[in-house]
DNA sequence: ACAGCAGTCTACCGCTCGGTACAGAAGTGA
DNA sequence: TCACTTCTGTACCGAGCGGTAGACTGCTGT
C-alpha cells in the first residue's frame, strides 16, 4: 500500500510517549493542550487529526502504559510462589515508581484521581485499570491457594487489596519525592505480613 | 466590639464545610467558582470577601480537614502501644474514608495530587500535610522504640512509611468505592506485619 | 432620621481552555 | 506537469475559567 497524500513529520508511537510523560506529571485536566503539543512537538491540528481528541488521546496514553505495567506485573506473577509473587510485584513497583526514565509515580493514580464532573469517565478508566490489576493478583493467589501454597482460609480478594494498596500508597509517596529505598524498606515490611500467612 | 454595617448572611464554617466536601469530591482543579459558591450557597463576590482567592478557600479548607484528621489520629496515637497505635490509626482511617457523612477518600489525596504546573503549590501543601501525619507516627513509634515496645533495630522511619502508603491506598480504594469493610480486611492483613515486628 | 459602613447581587473583565476552518506545503500517480 | 490527496501552520471559535466593578441593600451609631 503505498502513501498518498503528505507524509507525516512525526512518529506517532513517539509523540504519544511524550503526550503520556505530560499526562503522568500534570494529569489529565492539568494537562493542557498547549503543554501537550509543544511537548509532542506538533501541533493541535496534527494532534486532533492522529487522536481525534484530548480524551482519546489519554486513552491511546493509559492503555500503553498499562500494556507495560501489565507486562511487567504478569512476569512477577509467573514466580512459583505466592510469597516470590507478591514480592517480585512489590520490589519491581517500587522500582517504576521510582525509576528515572520517566516521571515519578503512576499514572494510574497521578491521571486523575478527582476530576470536575464532565471527566469523570477519566477517573473511571483508571479505576477500571487498577482494578484489571487488582484482579489479576488476586487470580494468581487463588491459584496459590488452589495449589496448597497459602492456606484454604486465606482471603484472597483481602490480601490481593493489601498488595496493590500498598503500591498505589507507594505510588503517591513516589510522586512526593520519596526514593526506591524508601519504598523497598516499606516493602520489607509488608513482606512480614505475607510471610505470616504463608507460614499459616 | 459592635458589628457595623450589613450582617453576613451565612455562617463562616458551614459555608467553608462546604466548600470542603466540593474540593474532596473535585480536587482543587476539578472545583470550579461555579460549583463552590453554588454548593455554599453564596455568590462570587461574598466568597473572595470571605476568603481572598480560591486558593485561599482550599488552604482553609484543607487545614479545618486536617486539624480535624489530626485529631482523630492524635487519639489513635495515644494507644499504650505501637501495635494498638497502629491498629487504631488504620482500622480509623478505614472507617474515615468510607464514612457516610463525607465524600469517600481523603482530602490530602483527593485535593489534587497531580496538577498543572501554575497551581502546583496545592500539590505541595497537600503533600506537606501527608508528611506531618507520618512524622507524627513516626515520633510515636520511636517513643515506642525507647519504651521497649519495639525493638531496637526496627525502622522505624519505613514503618511509619508503610503505615501512611497503607492508609494512602486505601484513600484511593475508597475513591472508587470500596467498602469499610474491603479495607478493614486490608488491614487485617497488614497487622499481621505489624506483629511479627512486635514479637522480634 | 439619616449618614456611613459592610455585605450582596448582577453583570462583566481578560484569559485560557479544548477544538477547528482554511490556506499553503509536501508528497503520489498519470 | 499537474491534478489529487494528505498533512502542517496560523489564526481563530465559543465556552468556561478565576476574579472584580459598581449599584444596591440592610444594619449601626449619633
Amino acid at each position: 500500500m503505498s502513501t498518498i497524500g503528505r507524509p507525516r513529520a512525526f512518529d506517532e508511537e513517539a509523540v504519544l510517549d511524550r503526550a503520556t510523560e505530560v499526562f503522568w506529571q500534570h494529569g489529565y485536566e492539568g494537562a493542557s493542550l498547549s503543554a501537550l503539543t509543544s511537548a509532542m512537538g506538533i501541533n493541535r491540528p496534527s494532534l486532533y487529526a492522529t487522536f481525534g481528541s484530548k480524551e482519546q488521546l489519554f486513552q491511546r496514553a493509559f492503555a500503553r502504559y498499562h500494556e507495560t505495567q501489565v507486562t511487567a506485573a504478569r512476569a512477577a506473577l509467573d514466580k512459583p510462589s505466592a510469597y516470590a509473587a507478591i514480592e517480585a510485584f512489590l520490589r519491581a513497583s517500587a522500582d517504576g515508581l521510582t525509576a528515572a526514565d520517566h516521571p515519578a509515580g503512576c499514572l494510574s493514580i497521578q491521571g486523575g484521581l478527582a476530576c470536575s464532573p464532565e471527566n469523570a469517565g477519566i477517573s473511571e478508566i483508571l479505576a477500571a485499570g487498577r482494578a484489571a490489576t487488582e484482579a489479576a493478583l488476586a487470580e494468581r493467589l487463588t491459584r496459590a491457594v488452589d495449589e496448597g501454597d497459602l492456606s484454604d482460609d486465606t482471603d484472597v480478594r483481602a490480601l490481593a487489596r493489601f498488595v496493590m494498596a500498598l503500591s498505589e500508597g507507594h505510588a503517591v509517596h513516589a510522586a512526593a519525592g520519596a526514593s526506591r529505598e524508601d519504598l523497598q524498606a516499606s516493602v520489607d515490611i509488608a513482606l512480614r505480613a505475607v510471610g505470616a500467612l504463608q507460614r499459616r
